[in-house]
DNA sequence: CTGAAAGCGCTAACAC
DNA sequence: GTGTTAGCGCTTTCAG
């Protein structure tokens, strides 16, 4: 940590005035007459002045600065969404504190409990999952929270921003059976996310609905090699449509069945709702489920910045567009 | 912010002992007698009492918490490298304050300075380029800096973990050259980084030592996309080897060529040291030269932990290993 | 081993 | 407009 040198003190006895001025004069008050804000500005000027933001946040009890809880950093989707909230951020100043929940090392409650120690103005939570104790200890805390980008469940309790994931996922299915592919597979990463519940639930719907007998959900696949090793599984199971939560497993899908010869998509028809750019690198190109991730992080975050400043904020459940994007790898 | 309910001095009084022995128990000193110390957890316990984080920083001097300085959330090298840093960070009970630069929205001295206002601790610069008044800034602080797979210069200055690129660079070229390749590129995001100047000069060196005639650089070519165009220009250049930067434009310019019906690799070789997860959903599978990006970050920010706490480290300058890996886009 | 007291650097009433 | 004065919640000498 930096050894202060110069503090308010200094800057008052330099120019003559008491500490209350020049903190009026950092903080942009308009109570300073222009020769007094002047005089003060060129000492903090000569001086190079720099206000101490711990003192600031523990006295004003604002540290702007706000949490972002990430499930991992591998995560793709992060470096898209974290853009939106970044920029956004940034544009009303407030920093960024970091941390990710889902990996063993620490729980989600920990993790929260140490951006509240650190008393961030509000949370911006991109993981998708979140245990009793971590909701409840977020709810006390009365700081604001927006989830962005996952979970479907406690949108009552906070702000979220986020496509509707079911319709999409429904919309994706609707496809291969209109192609008449009757197999279906789904591939979860995690199986006990809420999202991950509620695809399940969507998905198992669909085959309900259309007497389908084959379907498979294969769950805790996030790699591309877990994607790629999966194709023999989907041969035994007789799988020719497959929908993907993530796109380095579908990319994985893809180059196994091609080593295999299961030509896509006439045998095998693939969906991926990664929607990350790295999608493109894929060949045949991947059909995929579109996310606005950058508008959806800047939506949470701008969402968050009101709630902070206890503005109005018309709808706290915002869900965005997609876009069902046809590439080579389904039909038609 | 979550406003204060419990502080010190309730915990305090409702243990019957001054503060000073509550901040000695929350701190683990070990100056406190066995029953005082349970007495004293038995209350923060019952009560819930979590330290202010903003106050400790004040008092102590000390935030436990270290800036992260990314080029950009896009750089999927960012999501690799930080993984490490932050497990490392985890580990030793640091956060991570979150700045990006170079998108002209803010100048890197201006973050930088905002992340000495506060308070951080150390900082790890991962970006490729900085200012001559960043530079400055952060010497002049005399906050612990430790530079993370990036900067070939302000070596001396600073900290820095990195693999030798030059070395690198050389040993890609000597693939093609022995491959019988004569017409070399290199492919760079950005011209003005250290890292594109360094890498540059090796690459001359070596067109120079080779008395080879046909050779091009082409800069700003950081997208998917901006790749897949370059393909256009390769061929009136008659390029038939390639060194890229970063994963997305040589995946790019994989597809540009194959869609071109250019053999990959007889007629054009590619390399890239990207070396992030995505090298391996390119078809043909992609020449790399590996950087252990996990490594480097945690590395990195093992380091600024020993800076921070003011011990011996023996190297600040850490060279790792690369692993040149051979995939289907170069000869043999 | 424990307590008293003086700050850390700044903000925010409240007076004038 | 400007200054005075309490704190914000905690750490850290210094006594005892």
């Amino acid at each position: 940590m930096q050894k202060q040198e110069i503090t308010i003190y200094d800057v008052a006895r330099e120019a003559k005035v008491s500490m209350a001025t020049v903190s009026r004069v950092v903080n942009g008050n308009n109570n300073v007459r222009k020769e007094t804000r002047d005089r003060v500005l060129e000492v903090i000027d000569r001086l190079h002045y720099q206000p101490n933001a711990v003192a600031q946040g523990l006295a004003s009890k604002k540290t702007t600065t706000v949490g972002l809880i990430v499930p991992d950093f591998s995560n793709l989707h992060f470096a898209e969404l974290s853009q939106g909230i970044n920029d956004i951020a940034t544009l009303y100043k407030y920093n960024i504190l970091l941390s990710s929940v889902g990996n063993t090392l620490v729980g989600d409650e920990r993790v929260i409990q140490n951006l509240l120690n650190k008393q961030v103005d509000g949370i911006i939570y991109m993981a998708d999952q979140i245990s009793e104790k971590g909701k409840e200890t977020l709810i006390r805390s009365n700081v604001p929270v927006v989830l962005a980008g996952t979970l479907s469940e406690n949108k009552a309790d906070f702000g979220s921003v986020a496509i509707d994931y079911a319709k999409a996922i429904k919309e994706a299915l609707e496809i291969f059976y209109e192609n008449s592919k009757r197999n279906f597979a789904l591939v979860l990463d995690n199986e006990e996310t809420y999202l991950s519940e509620e695809l399940e639930h969507t998905f198992n719907n669909y085959i309900n609905e259309h007497n389908l007998s084959n379907y498979h959900v294969y769950g805790n696949i996030s790699t591309y090699e877990e994607g790629y090793d999966l194709v023999e599984q989907f041969e035994k199971d007789k799988i020719d449509a497959v929908i993907t939560l993530k796109d380095m497993p579908a990319g994985g899908i893809v180059n196994g069945a091609l080593n295999k010869n299961i030509s896509i998509p006439e045998q095998l028809e693939i969906i991926s709702a990664g929607s990350t750019n790295v999608a493109k690198l894929v060949r045949p190109q991947l059909t995929i489920i579109q996310q606005p991730l950058y508008d959806i992080g800047a939506m949470a975050m701008r969402m968050l910045t009101k709630l902070m400043n206890n503005e109005e904020v018309e709808d706290k459940n915002i869900t965005m567009p997609y876009d069902l994007k046809a590439g080579k790898t389904t039909l038609g």
